[in-house]
DNA sequence: TAAATAGTGTCTATCAGACAATATCGT
DNA sequence: ACGATATTGTCTGATAGACACTATTTA
């Protein structure tokens, strides 16, 4: 088409995280429309500039459209671009990661699309355009980030015991190949305990067939 | 503009750096056309979408243009986008971080650019559009970076000495605030001899009137 | 009391920073 | 020999991982 010789298309991908049973899992919706109508994707949408204020505003819209959700923690990290990435010409897609606790999963999915899917993150299939690459820049990035500890508190509920978050780390950093990633008790709850992000709620313990566990939370002004 | 409705204005920004005498120094451009025309800025240019395979070769782009020089180091660190950044509307503008070793900076400037000019990136005065924010972004980044130790590499010469690879560290950590940054020389060194990025160039020197210093330079394979 | 999970303590290898000592040049 | 810088070595405190131990609940 020539009008993408002069302006080009933009756009705002979005690569949602979830804690699966055993998985860390991303959201795949299937694109109802051509190009590529009928394959798997990360949802995303076109700039609209007199809707969104920003591309970041770009990726929540696609994500209440898809999904119906509003997520806790969207960030943009990569822009993909070039005149080759997509079949209708020049093309500016800005990646975004974003991430939902399980329990804030919607019942029903969005208006506007066909189909969605959770998928792990190390087997997602067939992707539409660069989507694969888009994917994997996101969880490698997103392993990377783990360290800190503090990137799991938006995929927890807000009151959360440190087994439940050290178990968040271990799935998130767990790949197809390398089934362990066993966390150290010891060395990861010394670690929490001097982390400013986190604080105990006093007198609160989630209960079952075993000792009760501390809950905690994220500190008050708690950023990144 | 009506047109910044439907199609927003797609660029590259360039923060590209060098080592000064004590300071880490960022290239600024006089803005020759409006709007802002004399204000200072961070080099960049709007995407041609005819002309550029990607945002990146069109930041070279502006960098050949503007200051007539290759870079061995180019890569995006963020967008910056919205409705307001730009007065001409709607934009998008991808950051990128260039390297530029001293000896290569290039004796004339580029055509196409009124004045250009070196400045403290502590100090660069009032900057157009949202570049004071976009420099701040850069340079917080790079600080962070430093820590690796690898990206100074594309700073300096191709055959360096470590109390020079030492002093390129020292400069770019060392902010108009932190004079001292000091890096333990010992440290330093075992850092450097355990990275597989550095290797040395056997039986060449660095001479002076003292005990001559031996060269290194970049490993084979050395990427990022 | 047994099972299960929560939470703590200890040992050790590693590493970074501080700082001292030695090496090797030009003059 | 002296000044200057390069290079190496040692000491020490902090920390992460491994691993074992204790604590507290329900069944």
């Amino acid at each position: 088409m020539a009008l993408r010789q002069l302006f080009p298309l933009v756009s705002a991908d979005v690569a949602l995280f979830t804690i699966g049973e055993t998985c860390l899992q991303v959201l795949l919706v299937e694109r109802g429309e051509e190009p590529l109508k009928g394959s798997w994707a990360l949802p995303g949408a076109v700039l609209k500039p007199s809707l969104d204020a920003d591309l970041e505003a770009t990726a929540r819209r696609a994500l209440r459209d898809k999904l119906g959700v509003e997520v806790p923690f969207l960030e943009q990290i990569h822009t993909f671009n070039g005149a080759e990435r997509d079949p209708r010409g020049w093309s500016v897609a800005v990646l975004h990661t974003a991430l939902l606790p399980r329990e804030r999963l919607p019942a029903s999915a969005g208006r506007k699309v066909e189909r969605i899917r959770w998928s792990d993150v190390d087997s997602p299939g067939p992707l539409a355009f660069d989507h694969r690459a888009q994917l994997t820049l996101a969880v490698t990035q997103l392993r990377e980030r783990v360290g800190n500890y503090a990137l799991p508190l938006h995929l927890l509920p807000e009151k959360f015991t440190l087994t439940e978050l050290q178990k968040v780390c271990e799935t998130i950093l767990r790949t197809g190949r390398n089934i362990d990633a066993g966390l150290d008790k010891g060395a990861f709850r010394r670690r929490i305990a001097g982390s400013p992000d986190l604080e105990l709620v006093p007198d609160e313990f989630r209960t079952g067939a075993q000792r009760p566990a501390q809950l905690y939370r994220a500190a008050p002004g708690f950023r990144f």
